[in-house]
DNA sequence: CTTGGAATGTCAACAAGGCTGACGTATCTT
DNA sequence: AAGATACGTCAGCCTTGTTGACATTCCAAG
C-alpha cells in the first residue's frame, strides 16, 4: 500500500494502490470508448485520429496559426504537416497567409470541413453526453477535476486557454 | 445547444454542447499527462506503450492465455503477437504451453519483465495519486463513474472483471 | 477411427502516424 | 545587412495498427 498509516488512517483510503489501479484502469478503458465513435466514422474515410484532432482546434480557434496549433497537438511539424497537406489539398481546411505577419499561415475550416468536424464531434458528443446524464452533475465536476489535475501544466494552459472562449 | 427547455431548463445546464467540449478538450490533454511518464521511460529503451499495455495486464492476471489478452487490450492477434515476441525474446514475458489445451500459451511475468512492469506503474500511479489527492475523494468517486459511463459494454465487462480482483 | 471444421497462435507484408535531422524560403526585427 | 522566426518539405526511422496466409491442436460428426 502506498500511504503510511500515519494519516489518521480513515480519509485516505481512495489513495490505495488498489483504488489507484482501478482508475488507471478506468482511464484506458473510457479512452477507447471516447475515440471509438469518430474512429468508426473515419476509418471509413482515407483519414485518422490525427485529422480529427486537427479539425477539432482549427475549429475551436478559427485563424490559429501552425505554430499555435503544434503546439496545442503537442506533435512535430512534420508530423502536423503531413495531416494538414492532406486536409487542405481535400479542401477541408483553407491556409490564409498572414496580414500583420506574411509568414504565418492562418487555418479555417471549410464548409466542407465545417461538415466533416460536426459530424465527428456529434459522434464524440453524444457519448459523451449520456455518460455525464447516467452520472449526473456532481460526478461529472469530480470528473472533470480530476481529469485537470492529471494534466502536465503546460497542457493545462494550453485546456484553461480553450476552457472559457465564447465559442 | 442540446437540450430542449423542456427539462424544467436548470438542473441539466452541465449537459449543454460547452460542458461536453470541455470535456472532451480535458480527456484529450489528461490522456496525454496519463501516458506521459511511462512513455518517457519506455522512450529510451526499444519499447512502447504497447509493450506497457500487455505488462500491465499481464501482471493483472497471470497465466492469462493470448486470446484473453487479446480482447482485453482490443488489437488483433498479430499486433499483439509482436509486442509479445520481444517481450518473450527479452525475457521480460514467459509463454508456457497449456496443460489441457496445447493450443494455448499462457503468459507471465519473469523477475526481470515484474521490475519493469513496476517501474513503469509506479511512475503512472505517482502522477495518478496526486491527481486524486488534489482533486478529493468525493471527486474521484465521479471521475470513476463517468468514466464507467463512458465505456463500451464489452470494454465495461472486461473492467468490471479485473476490478475487483484480489491483486 | 478418421476427417473436417473451429480455435489458437505465428510469420510476412503493408499503412498510418509519430519522430529526428537537414535544408530552403520568405519575412520580420534589430 | 545579419540574424531570428515561421513555415514547408524531403528523407528515413520506429512503433503499432491492419490483412492475408499458414501451422498446430482440439473436438465432434460420420
Amino acid at each position: 500500500m502506498a500511504e503510511p498509516a500515519a494519516n489518521s488512517g480513515q480519509a485516505l483510503l481512495f489513495l490505495t494502490d488498489e483504488q489507484l489501479r482501478k482508475g488507471i484502469e478506468a482511464m484506458f478503458f473510457a479512452y477507447r470508448g471516447f475515440t471509438a465513435d469518430p474512429d468508426r466514422i473515419l476509418g471509413d474515410m482515407e483519414y485518422g485520429r490525427a485529422h480529427h484532432r486537427a479539425l477539432h482546434f482549427i475549429h475551436r480557434s478559427p485563424g490559429t496559426t501552425v505554430n499555435n496549433l503544434l503546439s496545442i497537438l503537442g506533435v512535430t511539424k512534420q508530423s502536423l504537416n503531413r495531416v494538414l497537406r492532406s486536409l487542405i489539398a481535400d479542401d477541408l481546411v483553407s491556409s490564409r497567409v498572414g496580414r500583420q505577419d506574411k509568414r504565418e499561415r492562418h487555418l479555417y475550416l471549410t464548409d466542407k470541413g465545417s461538415a466533416l468536424e460536426r459530424a465527428l464531434s456529434d459522434a464524440q458528443r453524444d457519448r459523451m453526453r449520456s455518460a455525464y446524464r447516467a452520472a449526473g452533475p456532481v460526478a461529472v465536476a469530480g470528473f472533470r477535476q480530476v481529469l485537470e489535475a492529471m494534466m502536465d501544466t503546460d497542457m493545462r494552459r494550453q485546456y484553461e486557454a480553450l476552457k472559457d472562449r465564447p465559442a
